[in-house]
RNA sequence: GCGGGCGUGGCGGAAUUGGUAGACGCGCUGGAUUUAGGUUCCAGUGCCGCAAGGCGUGGGGGUUCGAGUCCCUCCGCCCGCACCA
């Protein structure tokens, strides 16, 4: 056996198949256990996974095999985010079904999974699917519609022409589709909405106790919500100028105390009295369609100028009777925020000063900033937004921006117009309701019919699941259930009379906001089981990427506390979060190679040469020059993919792991290296090496501690205490490339304690070895197992507890503390650990260096921290 | 424009509350063993300097006995949001 190198691939297949047999990994409620729910963002199933995927489950599983060693009670499950336009693509392109093609891509991912060596529970596996699990999304959509968080509403809505489906907001980035790219069009539709809004003060509040999540994950999703607080005001129009039935416009404005600064009014081209003030005037529609025509993509905004339209009307200043403004149309002001209509203050807003100076409007300064003079403060070219002391504003002049704020809103709460208050408070939020109607096949069926006598009637309980029909046909785009011949056509749950099926499915983000809460009972007849969820909710630490700050993530926080509210779930500890830990992962990157004919290839098929910037790429099969593009995340489209299936048969799962713990942060991207892969891989054989050797001369397992424990042996088990409590707080904390080099660290240590011979030595060498192989039973499961084996063990690693450390061994008696003279480092002393300030000093003033250093110069001070260091001050 | 993050050797990166900067890995240099089985082991490796010593965490300034860490300011890079009234 000695000296014989470690076959990975085939021991790796032998130890997962022992850790199966046993089904160690199968979770159960246990009293009296602490419970730690582990949980990866689940996959969509694409195709194959890669060894970028990878990085995502190896910190899962390093984090749940470490909780369990530690004698938690882990749940750790797996399952497919299966739902989705990908497969339909795939059933246009290539003549095949999506649930065929969708299974066909589970069954790969599934076999490539398991050949990492997760521990993962796979009897909880789920795929959403399946109508074992939407079914149950279909129960919970009826009873959100029952509590009136599911709605139905007509409005614009964004159109991704590629995909043709409507998509969400948050599914709009840059003005395109997430997905497809495309530009996205408005659209008027009747789309069924979730009413994420009714929440979204909580969204926003309870984000405050989340603080085990990047602060960067609850800044953007705060941002998204939007909360600003202000006024509704009202205006009466000038009758002699306004349409008919036109008396007053309603604004929103967060800064009521600026309203002496007011000089017009501005509406959106969609606003109501646009359109009216429009209807008698062509060059105003003109403008209108313009506005409208305008898009709404990043390079549009950027270029757009600020642009209006004087309406002719002229509003009353609520303020101030005898003064009126004139009302605009303007292309900058949104519909869908606020009531589509503001009041502009140029001196304050710097759109509206822009706006102003372009339509020759007065901008008079109202509020003065700290330490200016009111005499000669003017506003030019730049607008003042921020706070001081009110001026040029009737009674609020010489209040603060805040009493400004105040004394506004108290008149006009007190004021009427046409028989009601003048202006109100009002929150406001960016966050809109969720629009979760797609026009697709693959996706959960809306279980809802429609019915020319009963309108819209939920489909009985007792009628789901909804299926999907499985004779669909993708050859040309649109929605397919829409055109299947039959499957639409359908009976009124209520009057019995001819109906319609809705054709609309859900949005897959629904699929994906209640799946974690699914795998705590996966076979439970209802949604949930609520003694299940319960014990295991939330999960305790969720990992995925960032691309889901706002998405998927804001969307789980607002369904679970839909589920609450309908009945479905209680947590135990009444937070109403999903997940009390996030993660955000970085990615793993890797070279790009584009072929002098445009096409990106794999790194496969490329063959390099040479060092530095003499390195070249050429492609083997042809033998032509191949560009070496920028390093990006690893994806199908750029080719830049390391299959995982080819690198597990060739370096093994272990070497996988290590390499995508090692070197960078895991927050932070790695890069794919040969390099650096073969780093790993010799790692993993010099474990073996050091384990293999090692155990043929250390003590017997269960050898009594010799009586006599000469230094080395006492230094090597302090270097094993240790290591073995560094790498535990490390792994604890996520910092898995910190834990590599503890573990590096410690490698070193006893490679050389190796060496030394006698009784206690032998005694603490297999302590050390022992201590080492538990330490990378986390993060290289397989390579443990085998050597617990060599150490003489016939049980599995994987159910031994995490050693504890003994504390006396974590401290040493001597210590080495730095001595700086003038605050630079001079020497350092060895010195009793337990030795007080005034031995600490006597000990540094002896020391020659010290007194060179001083140069004769007397000491005027001493500043001693025990243990840490001691500063001669002279 | 608004919000956030980051900047440390040739490279990836370490460094509780301010307390020996550069752990660990890669690379490189020299040596030993083996000699083609994707070897292994030992020593060295921030910069300048023969040395003593000096200088060093993007630049400048400050607080402190002491600053990679705190404060101010400037520069560079990255990410998110974006006409939100």
């Amino acid at each position: 056996m000695a000296n014989q190198s470690y076959d990975a691939p085939a021991r790796e297949k032998h130890w997962q198949e022992a850790w199966d047999k046993e089904g160690i990994f199968r979770a159960s409620e246990k009293e009296g256990l602490p419970k730690c729910y582990v949980l990866e963002m689940f996959p969509y199933p694409s195709g194959r996974i890669h060894v970028g995927h990878s990085r995502k489950y190896t910190m899962g599983d390093v984090f749940a095999r470490y909780k369990r060693a530690k004698g938690f009670n882990v749940l750790h499950p797996m399952g497919w985010d299966a739902f989705g336009m990908p497969a339909e693509n795939a059933a246009m392109e290539r003549k095949v079904h999506p649930a065929e093609w969708t299974y066909e891509n589970i069954a790969t991912m599934r076999r490539q999974l398991k050949s990492m060596g997760f521990s993962l529970d796979w009897s909880r596996e789920i795929a959403t699917c399946s109508p074992d699990y939407y079914q149950h999304q279909q129960k919970l959509f009826l009873d959100m519609l029952k509590k009136g968080l599911a709605y139905r509403k007509s409005s614009k809505v964004n159109w991704d022409p590629v995909d043709h489906t409507v998509l969400a907001n948050e599914q709009v980035i840059d003005g395109r589709g997430w997905r497809s790219g495309a530009l996205v069009e408005q659209r008027e539709l009747t789309q069924w909405f979730f009413k994420i809004t009714a929440y979204a003060d909580e969204l926003l509040d309870a984000l405050n106790a989340l603080d085990k999540w990047p602060e960067k994950v609850r800044l953007m999703q705060a941002n998204w919500i939007g909360r600003s607080e202000g006024m509704l005001v009202r205006f009466a129009l000038d009758g002699a100028t306004a349409p008919e039935n036109h008396g007053e416009v309603e604004v929103y404005t967060t800064r009521p105390d600026t309203l002496f600064g007011a000089s017009f009014l501005a509406v959106s081209a969609d606003h109501p009295l646009a359109k009216a003030a429009a209807a008698n005037n062509p060059k105003l529609e003109a403008f209108c369609e313009e506005c409208r025509r305008m898009g709404t993509s990043v390079a549009d905004l950027e270029t757009a100028e600020k642009q209006g339209f004087d309406t002719g009307i002229r509003a009353v200043h609520p303020l101030d009777d005898s003064w009126t403004l004139p009302v605009y149309v303007a292309n900058f002001v949104l519909m869908d925020y606020g009531t589509g209509a503001i009041f502009g203050c140029p001196s304050g807003d710097q759109r509206d000063l822009d706006f102003a100076r372009k339509y020759g409007l007065p901008f008079k300064p109202v509020i003065l900033p700290p330490g200016k003079d009111a005499a000669r403060f003017e506003i030019t070219d730049k607008a003042y937004d921020e706070d001081g002391t009110m001026i040029n504003s009737s009674f609020l002049d010489g209040m603060t921006t805040e009493e400004a704020f105040a004394e506004v809103a108290k008149r006009l709460e007190q004021a009427k117009l046409a028989g009601k208050a003048t202006g109100t408070r009002k929150v406001n939020y960016r966050l809109r309701d969720w629009g979760v109607s797609r026009q697709r096949y693959w996706g959960c069926p809306i279980p809802v019919v429609h019915c020319e006598t009963c309108g819209i009637v939920p489909v009985p309980d007792k009628d789901l699941p909804v299926e999907l029909p499985k004779d669909a046909t993708f050859d040309k785009p649109g929605n397919p259930l829409d055109r299947h011949p039959t499957w639409k056509h359908t009976t009124c749950p209520s009057c019995g009379g001819k109906a319609r099926r809705e054709t609309d499915t859900m949005d897959t983000f629904v699929d994906s906001s209640w799946y974690f809460v699914r795998f705590t009972a996966p076979h439970a007849k209802t949604p949930v089981d609520k003694d299940a969820a319960a014990y295991w909710m939330s999960v305790d630490q969720y990992i995925g990427g960032i691309e889901h700050a706002i998405l998927h993530l804001l969307y789980s926080r607002f369904f679970t506390r839909a589920l609450c509210d309908t009945g479905h779930l209680k947590l135990a500890d009444n937070t109403r979060e999903p997940f009390a830990a996030l993660f955000t992962q970085g990615m793993v990157t890797h070279e790009t190679y584009k072929s002098r004919h445009g096409g990106w290839l794999q790194p496969g098929q490329v063959r390099i040469d040479g060092e530095g910037s003499a390195r070249k790429a050429v492609e083997i099969a042809t033998g032509e020059p191949v560009t070496i593009g920028p390093i990006e995340k690893m994806s199908k489209s750029r080719k830049n993919t390391i299959d995982l299936d080819e690198f597990v048969t060739r370096y093994g799962a272990d070497v996988a792991r290590w390499f995508v713990l090692s070197d960078s942060p895991p927050e932070r991207d790695v890069t794919y290296t040969d390099v650096g892969v073969d780093g790993a891989r010799r790692f993993v054989q010099r474990i073996w090496r050091l384990v293999d050797q090692g155990a043929e001369k250390v003590a017997e397992k269960g050898a009594p501690q010799p009586s006599e424990m000469g230094a080395d042996a006492v230094a090597l088990r302090r270097a094993s205490h240790k290591a073995l409590t560094q790498v535990a707080s490390s792994i604890e904390g996520l910092r898995f490339n910190v834990a590599v080099a503890q573990i590096y660290e410690f490698a070193n240590v006893l490679g050389s304690a190796l060496t030394k011979t006698g009784a206690d030595m032998a005694w603490a060498q297999r302590e050390a070895l022992e201590f080492m192989v538990q330490m990378i039973g986390p993060m290289m499961p397989h390579l443990a197992e085998e050597s617990w084996a060599r150490l003489g063990y016939n049980t599995l690693l994987a159910n031994k507890a995490w050693p504890e450390a003994d504390p006396a061994l974590l401290v040493d008696d001597t210590i080495v503390i730095a001595v700086q003279v003038n605050g630079k480092r001079r020497d350092e002393l060895a010195i009793a650990r337990t030795a007080d300030k005034a031995e600490i000093e006597a000990a540094a003033l002896q020391l020659e260096t010290v007194q060179r250093a001083l140069e004769g110069r007397p000491v005027k001070k001493v500043i001693v921290v025990p243990q840490k260091i001691v500063n001669v001050v002279g």
